[in-house]
DNA sequence: AAGGCGGGGTG
DNA sequence: CACCCAGCCTT
């Protein structure tokens, strides 16, 4: 019944998200790894720009690896740009350009994890498989177990309902749904029970809470806002951001960059950053000059 | 089992 | 501000 309801609102309600109209398992690879930890409105720009700069996996295997991490300027978590390269590279190197089909061989290229393998061998592949995201953790957590999330059930518990749940030939279209609901409906916060087309089967909306009240108004502490600014995650971000404009840059035109008052005395520091980098693949060092790779 | 890793949007 | 987001990798 869960499954009935969930398809049918699925296929009155889907979003034409441009990853749902192909089956290629390098457009699918891209878009699932932009998507890791970031969401669909922030990928759907730089997606489209991303496939036409690298409209296949032997113009991606090729490309400069400075090329592509330009490309994933705006998405964050930049090592994920390195690492689909070298998966692309990977696929080329060792299956002939033929992407793998099943999860352990996919879950063995970088930056595929448990997540991403399930959902290519899903959603390029049509295999009826499960996995884990948190739209689908979310929503089978309410949906089969109760409104508190504090209380969760280990992963593997889930995966074995989601597989039990799931219409025998319509792998694709379950996990899409799930992952779709969660996104649109059966939100992190607020979400809209009334319009849920599985309310009738959810544990959390049958044991429903009324909704919070609304949090009292904080003091507005206008000078600590900023911890992010300044942290070395921002700091990484911002040399990436400067040699994505600038190809080369010795330490002394980096560091002022970054910090208003650099000296001499702060290269130690800056170089621990940019050696940090270049472990990650995402800068390499000549001399004293910094560059992409 | 934790922590690091980006960056922007939201309540 | 705290929290959230189609996770993964290293320690």
């Amino acid at each position: 019944m869960l499954a009935n309801l969930l398809l049918a609102w699925f296929a009155q309600h889907a979003r034409a998200l441009p990853w749902r109209q192909s089956r290629d398992p390098y457009q699918i690879l891209v878009s699932e790894v932009m998507l890791q930890q970031t969401q669909v409105d922030r990928v759907l720009p730089k997606y489209a720009a991303f496939l036409a700069t690298f409209p296949n996996l032997h113009a991606l295997a090729n490309a400069p690896t400075a090329e592509v991490i330009r490309a994933w300027a705006g998405l964050g978590y930049n090592r994920r740009a390195v690492n689909l390269q070298r998966a692309a590279q990977q696929v080329m190197a060792q299956y002939d350009g033929q992407f793998p089909r099943n999860v352990a061989e996919l879950r063995s290229l970088p930056g595929i994890g448990p997540y991403t393998a399930g959902a290519i061998a899903c959603f390029a592949f049509e295999q009826d498989v499960v996995f884990m995201d948190t739209n689908i953790r979310r929503v089978l957590q309410r949906a089969l177990v109760g409104p508190d999330l504090q209380v969760a059930p280990p992963e593997r518990q889930l995966l074995e309902q989601s597989a039990t749940l799931l219409p025998s030939g319509q792998g694709w279209a379950w996990n899409q749904a799930l992952m779709e609901l969660g996104a649109l409906i059966c939100t992190a916060r607020n979400p809209s029970c009334a319009q849920c087309p599985i309310q009738r089967v959810c544990r959390a909306y049958s044991t429903a809470t009324p909704p919070a009240l609304p949090r009292p108004l904080r003091r507005v502490a206008e000078g600590q806002r900023e911890a992010y600014h300044g942290s070395r995650r921002w700091l990484r971000g911002r040399i990436i951001d400067a040699l994505r404009e600038q190809p080369q840059l010795s330490l002394s035109q980096l560091g002022p960059r970054l910090k208003p008052d650099y000296s001499a005395a702060d290269e130690a520091w800056l170089r621990d950053l940019v050696v940090g980098l270049e472990r990650d693949g995402l800068v390499a060092m000549q001399e004293d000059r910094v560059g992409l790779p």
